[in-house]
DNA sequence: CATGAATGAGTCTTCATTCAT
DNA sequence: CATGAATGAAGACTCATTCAT
């Protein structure tokens, strides 16, 4: 009976529950976003969902607006995961662009769709703090793309027509290509799984056909 | 003094006047909507500034979200006035897709980047109103980016890989490749005029060579 | 049948409605503020009480507090005019004190409790706005008084013992006097009208042999 | 290994280390309090700023209320005392009243210009419970003045304009003075320690002058 | 038609207080 | 006893919308 150890775990256990509320109500609060749109949910239907007070809700997160963010970061976070498994395995080899893009819309878009329409849909036009967000959070995304693109130009011997811009741009591109292919049929079309595997293929390869047109070709034909 | 005349003179006068009003209202809106946010704006502060009275903002719109529909309808147009000038100008040769771009970037967002604004930022993740209103432009104009590179294909004699889908899954891509670059280099990175340029230039490149990539070569090889 | 008049009459009826309402809102305020304190009244009771609606409260008065911001500056000014009449009409003679003080009691405690309960209880210990409003309205309220002690050292011949100090410091008294008399039997001992005449009769007794002592002697003497 | 002395010395430990944790909570409240507002306070941060949690507050005081009426409670006696000290250090000599105000400045508000900001600010206007504590304790005070103006009545074989009421409207007078001026120099004008010792001088001066105002001389004639 | 005062439902947010551990 | 997470009632405030003039 050390006294010590005691009270560590029931800290401990304290502690785990509180994790688990705080995630109890950020799941509550993206499934409730995600279907019925950010403004158009209160605090206390999220309270409700989460079988919590308002009181509670107010505990864990400060402002509404803070749900949200912390809700996007979580999504950012796991989506930069995604991507920098992929180009950390596929080694500045195009094959990471390709099995990256692969990954975002089989893996991220096909099991969380919810995550989709609060990343690109119920974030944006929001407020200032908001917007603030997901600024940070693309710009992020874009960073690694961009680094990737790069990385496959040092391990290629290749040179992209502008240097200095165009690894950028291309990442700005993609990023748009996925957001919209994303958006458009999951949320608007709302395809079923195996269109949007095919429709990956197509966005992938499109994607890969930009890059290679800003690649000037040097001892890379054929 | 005929007074039928008089009468209809003075009724013109009204009606052009009616139609000032309207379009006061709707410039007023559109500024401030995409100055400080479609949620952050107040019908007082539209009312304001356009100099009329609440009442009259009402008797022109009947809710707020109109307001925004109706912007966004604008827009909406003039976008596809531009494109599908450019289209019909290049006779379904790749031309089009490429001038389309251009016109995008250079006619469009830089001499209207409150269009922009409220195009692609304000207008998302607001009310299921206006989200369908953003769904049918967002539509309509992929469409037709699908029917000018069906007409390129039809003209050029070439096959896409899959005949069905593919137009419409490069209207998708280009239609976010557009989106992000302006949002990002615009709205975020508040670019220079000249940059913009430059990167219009990369963008479409990018474009084009995502469309070859989906092309089929036969005869149109090298 | 002048076009031009009615429409004039009418919008000075809408404006005196308007004031009315202001005038209402105020009056419904002042009466609950003093009764149950300014913390205890919600909005919404002003409102019922005033038989408006919360957001007509809210159209004529931007915060809470500007309620009561708007009754301390009206209680200040009837205050001001009131001692302001009796030192002038008495032209600079130590008769204006007596007199200025008597009303105080006579005229102003006694028909307006009510004014006595928000200006000396229910406006202390609030916000830091309600906070410079009280103390603005103080000090010119001292400033007045001094005034008054000034202009009486000049009419008299008299010279006071720090005359750059003493009025300053009179006036200060004498406010503090006023007050204290006016809370003690007033809000807390809840006197009968007779006794606060009397007791008003003391406080000024009091009163000006504080000033007398603050009087240096010199042909003034007997 | 006295067992029970062991006990009986933790048991003491504990006493004082309770008393000590009250005192600690009513210091951190009184400085918050005096510094912020007792609105503006919440009893977090009276917990954060006194190093114990919310529960211990609320251990030791039943009701954010008793926070601030024991604080009231405290600076009353403290009052009481250092006036009672004075007046009975007098023995019924005039002296004691000048030193008994002399006392209330230079001993008490520029000591302790924390509890001045709660007796004379803080405490006013809350609750119905806080008011009942403040009339009480200024009820006292008001008591142990009159009872000095009585004893120096005996004391002096004079006699007051009106014996029943006169000492305690004086009472009250003096109360309203020290009040006052104690605000307004060291609430409002944030005067320098030299200027309140002047001041002082003179406020007591003129409640000298306003007691002399308010005997009826027979003997005592010079 | 234009006006702008009036409405009141709806929400966020605060925080004193409680209580299981 | 101490802790601090949980509560939920309460209230300020907003603003889209209406409608009498």
């Amino acid at each position: 009976m050390d006294p010590f150890k005691t009270k560590s775990r029931s800290a401990m256990r304290r502690q785990r529950e509180k994790e688990m509320r705080y995630r109890t109500i950020l799941e509550a609060a993206e499934s409730l976003f995600a279907r019925q749109g950010y403004q158009q949910t209160s605090i206390e239907q999220v309270a409700d969902s989460a079988e919590v007070s308002v009181g509670t809700v107010y505990f864990y997160f400060k402002k509404k607006e803070e749900i949200l963010i912390n809700l996007m970061e979580d999504i950012g976070f796991q989506l930069r995961k995604l991507l920098g498994t992929e180009f950390r395995r596929a080694e500045a080899s195009p094959e990471g662009l390709k099995n990256a893009g692969l990954a975002f819309f089989n893996s991220f878009c096909l099991n969380f769709p919810e995550k989709v329409s609060i990343f690109y849909r119920e974030s944006v036009g929001q407020s200032v703090e908001v917007e603030r967000q997901r600024k940070k959070l693309h710009m992020q995304i874009t960073a690694d793309i961009e680094g990737a693109l790069i990385r496959i130009r040092e391990g290629q011997k290749i040179r992209y027509h502008d240097d200095d811009l165009s690894p950028e741009l291309m990442a700005v591109c993609i990023v748009g290509i996925y957001e919209r292919v994303a958006c458009h049929y999951l949320l608007w079309k709302d395809s079923p799984k195996s269109d949007i595997m095919k429709l990956a293929q197509g966005a992938v390869s499109f994607t890969l056909g930009g890059v290679d047109s800003l690649i000037v070709k040097k001892e890379y034909s054929e």
